[in-house]
DNA sequence: GCAATCACG
DNA sequence: ACGTACGTGATTGCT
């Protein structure tokens, strides 16, 4: 049986960290509850990260203590609590009372002389203490089953900077405990108005320490010190053992040994409490059904509603925020600010519109302020067509408003562009589109970058040297078979050795040689071992270069990676991910798909991995109508099983899997825009062949053939096709003289409303979905998308509640005339997850 | 800065 | 005669 955990709290101390490191939180009364909240979440954070079995959080009385009776001066000069505070403390008592959270407070005694001894009692009954406060004093009291926890009101820093024992304190200042208290009987504290000797400050006091060991022994060898701080120890010796009296924390106090192990929760109360105090996101934690709790107040979409709200241009606040840099539009004039706090809170108080808002949305999710985001012109440009989203901003302005401006002069203009792209989405029924999908999911990606994705860097680092031995064997294996040394990464050198040295037979060329990739190699294996080892190679550095070397960079201080969601950047709709790319983690290799092992989630945490299960082909189903491929889809068939049964004519049962596997190769064809000579490569069979496939193919779904043909011809009419949600993509392709490009255009036409109308669909899903997660209290959040597939790290108790949110908001977000389905996974890693 | 290569949906 | 399936991002070599 394991030692028993005492998790023994300075409530004060804690309160005071909370209510200096939060932003000023009231409820509707205006009473103040940031040091209420900011405690209870660095209680809940350590009793997660502890578990004990038991807990104490002691308080100070308001009374003179032993010590001022010692030293009249003691803690003198300290300002008094500010109301602001002294309001919170007897409410943050209810509420631990009605927590069933054990508390203690005792006349006389300070809340560090009440840890001292509850963790000198802990000791002596065998359990082990931990000590979380956010006063360094605390050091004197670490033992071998006692270790003390800094607190802070950050999330960022990881507990294990925070944890101190003795080996730590050894490593950090090296002393032991006690040698803490008469460290600071030399060097005084001037927080606690704690004289010390006069003259001697950290560093002295620090190398006295060092060389006597303590302060008794300083002053019985006070000879082997030089004259000058010879005397000023001398003068300060009454002052020095007075400070040592004082900065000894009291170890011995008269406290009953009583059972500190929580109670039940006072349920009623606590929720009373709570819901006075407005402190909805800690009544979130306890999993009551949420009939009144308040929703969260966080940033959210605001609606553009001039009847009702006559909002003047002066109400709102144009902005843009560039490379760490504001630039406002302030009544007509623009300001230029550093982003600091203060001005964060006052931009918040107003509707916000800027071009490309998420970067400042993430600001204001790090600082936990809340806002409204009325507009962002870069998000709705990009609905109406992609292709301008990014370019620079003045070249926006001049080619939608005819407007033209410098770079400065554009946040000027931010206004009439905003009108300008509100008629815009109007005329192209692309609204909804903008205002309940783009512009919402822009802070729900916010949140996800913010969160970050938690990888293990023991293990890509691990995986990193194994990748490096095998590849200077191959290394060597291969420059044997070559007869020489050369750079295997260059593709010019490569094919030097393949096709003179080796003399293999040449492929494919390229604009600047003969190529070498894969399917080269994989041609090669017929003719020279060398071959499999060069594509070893290249798998095995492609991992440790992109994915072990180029992840591990990535992973920031919080032990988690924040990639970048690029959400106006593809021409079809989707998003995409940079810096790192999330979406390309290896899953098709065995080898490859170990790297999942190193993304897990928190501690307590478990992945849910929910896929739409093939959503394109669902979608061309319902786009084109075809009344065929509805069928097999409301059935529940296996699509592919099923085209090889339609297309070969069989019954599905009699179907082989080399015909099932074609036909899913053609399946996936159709959805680009398929022709009979990439198929045929892709296939390895003759080109006749694979025409006849695809023949066969449009004969089948006659609904698929139609729309083909019908998408063309609307593309080359208008200009552009569209998505579901009215999402355009301009296609000038299609008026090419190049037929080749033209070809292009044509095969865009054919596969964009498809492509486009799933990414339209996912993101839905991920309003909705982050929507509900939070409204219903989960700790649950998305962390990851990747095109058809959504990624939630979720404590593992709210797991099957997780699961089923997340295929009913999935499966529920659109209506159409096949079904769409989700699978799920959870696991304790990516990898576990398939 | 581009081309080649390869990782993903 | 021509080139040949949609959408992405990171790394490497080389000019």
């Amino acid at each position: 049986m394991t030692a028993k955990t005492f998790l023994a709290v300075d409530g004060n101390s804690i309160l005071n960290r909370a209510f200096y490191g939060i932003r000023t939180l009231t409820n509707r009364e205006g009473f103040h509850t940031n040091a209420i909240y900011g405690f209870l979440n660095i209680l809940f954070r350590h009793m997660e990260e502890d578990k004990p079995d038991e807990i104490c959080v002691a308080f100070d009385v308001k009374a003179k203590t032993y010590r001022n009776d010692l030293y009249d001066g003691y803690k003198a000069g300290r300002k008094g609590m500010p109301e602001e505070l002294a309001q919170q403390v007897p409410k943050l008592k209810e509420l631990l009372d009605a927590m069933g959270i054990p508390r203690l407070e005792k006349a006389g005694l300070e809340a560090d002389d009440i840890l001292g001894t509850l963790s000198l009692q802990a000791t002596r009954a065998g359990k082990r203490c931990i000590l979380v406060t956010g006063d360094r004093d605390a050091f004197q009291l670490i033992g071998p089953q006692v270790t003390v926890k800094l607190a802070s009101t950050s999330k960022t820093s990881s507990p294990a900077d925070r944890i101190f024992d003795e080996k730590a304190l050894r490593e950090i200042y090296g002393m032991t405990p006690v040698q803490m208290i008469d460290l600071k009987a030399l060097m005084g504290d001037s927080s606690d108005n704690i004289p010390g000797v006069p003259g001697v400050g950290e560093k002295t006091a620090t190398e006295l320490i060092h060389q006597f060991g303590s302060l008794d022994a300083i002053y019985m060898h006070l000879d082997e010190v030089k004259p000058s701080l010879k005397t000023k120890l001398e003068n300060g010796k009454e002052s020095a053992y007075l400070s040592k009296a004082l900065g000894t924390i009291v170890r011995d106090a008269a406290l009953p040994e009583r059972d500190y192990t929580p109670q039940p929760v006072r349920e009623a109360d606590l929720k009373e409490l709570l819901t006075q105090l407005e402190l909805s996101r800690i009544a979130a934690r306890y999993s009551w059904k949420t009939e009144t709790t308040a929703l969260p107040q966080e940033i959210q979409t605001i609606p553009y509603q001039p009847e009702k709200h006559p909002l003047s241009a002066l109400d709102r606040i144009y902005f843009l925020f560039r490379e760490g840099c504001l630039y406002l539009n302030y009544q007509g004039k623009i300001l230029t600010a550093s982003p600091q706090l203060e001005l964060l809170r006052e931009m918040a108080k107003h509707p916000l519109i800027s071009h490309d808002i998420k970067p400042f949305l993430k600001l204001l999710y790090t600082n936990e302020i809340t806002a409204d985001v009325e507009f962002d012109t870069m998000l709705a440009l990009y609905v109406l067509d992609p292709a301008e989203a990014l370019l620079p901003l003045p070249e926006i302005i001049a080619s939608q408003t005819k407007i033209s401006c410098d770079a400065t002069g554009a946040l000027l203009h931010l206004s009439a562009l905003t009108e300008h792209l509100r008629r815009k989405l109007k005329e192209n029924a692309a609204e909804y589109l903008y205002r309940e999908i783009e512009l919402p999911l822009c802070l729900v990606l916010a949140r996800m970058e913010v969160v970050g994705f938690r990888v293990e860097r023991e293990f890509l680092e691990q995986f990193g040297r194994l990748a490096q031995k095998r590849l200077e064997e191959l290394e060597q294996e291969i420059f044997s078979l070559a007869g020489k040394a050369f750079n295997i990464n260059s593709p010019k050198q490569l094919g030097e050795v393949l096709f003179t040295d080796l003399q293999l037979p040449s492929g494919k060329k390229n604009k600047t040689g003969y190529s070498t990739n894969n399917e080269t190699l994989e041609r090669l294996t017929a003719y020279h071992p060398i071959a499999e080892l060069l594509i070893q190679y290249r798998q095995i550095g492609k991992l440790k270069s992109t994915y072990t070397d180029g992840l591990t960079e990535k992973i920031a201080e919080d032990g988690r990676i924040h990639t970048i969601f690029m959400q106006a950047l593809t021409q079809t709709g989707r998003i995409s991910s940079t810096e790192p790319n999330l979406q390309n983690i290896p899953v098709r290799t065995e080898l490859g798909r170990q790297l999942r092992r190193a993304f897990i989630p928190e501690n307590g945490y478990v992945l849910v991995d929910a896929d739409y299960s093939q959503i394109e082909l669902r979608l061309l189903a319902h786009i084109a109508d075809d009344r065929n491929m509805q069928e097999a889809f409301r059935n529940g068939d296996d699509i592919h099983t099923a085209t090889a049964a339609q297309v070969f004519n069989l019954p599905p049962e009699m179907v082989q899997p080399q015909m099932r596997s074609r036909a899913k190769a053609v399946n996936f064809g159709i959805v680009y825009g398929i022709g009979d000579f990439s198929l045929a490569k892709n296939l390895h069979i003759p080109r006749k062949e694979a025409k006849q496939y695809i023949e066969s193919y449009l004969a089948t779904y006659t609904g698929v053939r139609d729309y083909m043909q019908r998408t063309i011809q609307e593309g080359k009419k208008h200009g552009y096709v569209e998505t579901l949600f009215h999402r355009r993509r301009y296609i000038p392709e299609l008026q090419s003289k190049n037929a080749v490009q033209r070809a292009f255009g044509e095969r865009i036409c054919m596969n964009a409303p498809i492509q486009g109308t799933a990414a339209d669909i996912i993101k839905l899903a991920m309003v909705k979905v982050d929507r509900r997660l939070r409204r219903e209290g989960f700790q649950a959040r998305l962390i990851l998308q990747i095109h058809d597939e959504l990624i939630v790290e979720a404590p593992e108790e709210e797991a099957s509640a997780v699961s089923a949110l997340l295929k009913e908001e999935m499966e529920q977000a659109v209506t159409l005339s096949v079904p769409l389905t989700v699978d799920l996974k959870v696991g304790k890693s990516w990898f576990d997850t398939k």
